[in-house]
DNA sequence: GGAAAGTGTTATGTATGTCAAACGGATGTT
DNA sequence: AACATCCGTTTGACATACATAACACTTTCC
């Protein structure tokens, strides 16, 4: 699965995850994504989003059409999966495993989805798979 | 055991945790730190951690004597010793149990050390615990 | 048709963290 | 004494990531 590694290869920032999270969430819930809505997805103003997002744009993660209205490149949609497969092992692992309280394990993973290396994700994946058979 | 708390209060950046990290390190290896030893520790310019280590001496963190020797203070210890713990966790967590490579398993759990929290780290320690008495 | 509301950009400012380069003081060497 | 080196600070520049505020352009509503 190269899903894995699409994270390793762009080094995405903490905020630049976000934006493109965002996106994809937005996409999904409500079918268009604009940098207002952006803005309100991540409680920032629209100011910052323009200039965040523009950034993005720049590197090619996500495509704006005529009426600008925002999508994810195919490059961009990579990351943001690869970015929320990591938070979702993390908070499965934190929550469920560990039985860290539902917020702080939001909390946590939010902080770290866009750190860990494949590698770590892949085996921590694996892991909790064994340990729940186990169970 | 309050050297868990004293992370949750001082929400330190990844750049300062490790300043202070470099001076409890070159503190317990050789008896004393500079600003040209934390430097080299860190791989910046001599320049970078002057500035750096100004504000953590504005924060009370560190203590400098009249030959610009640096100390940490009781409390910049304590948050040096608390993040210290979690990585440990975090690194025997990822090396042992997981198997993550060694190499890999350094740079995540540095790159996540200040940021997991201190409910986490707890139960992350725990789990280990039993875990491994387990086997 | 004109005011109001919504949308997006740009300009300016703050804070962090980095660098290179210049400078001043202390120390060491010849 | 003079030159060289080391040490720490300061300065100016850059990048990221946020905020406010001002502005232009639609769209909507009366």
């Amino acid at each position: 699965m190269d899903i894995w590694k699409k994270f390793e290869e762009n080094n995405i920032t903490h905020s630049a995850a976000h934006h493109l999270l965002a996106i994809l969430e937005l996409k999904e819930k409500r079918g268009y994504a604009r940098v207002t809505d952006v803005a309100r997805e991540l409680n920032i103003t629209t100011g910052s989003a323009s200039i965040n997002l523009k950034s993005l744009k720049g590197k090619n993660l996500i495509i704006e059409d005529e009426n600008k209205f925002l999508a994810l490149s195919e490059e961009g949609e990579a990351v943001a999966r690869a970015v929320l497969m990591r938070k979702n092992i993390l908070y499965n692992f934190l929550a469920n495993i560990l039985k860290v309280k539902p917020e702080q394990a939001e909390i946590d993973s939010c902080k770290t989805e866009h750190l860990i290396s494949a590698e770590t994700a892949k085996k921590l994946q694996e892991f909790m798979e064994k340990y729940e058979k186990a169970a």
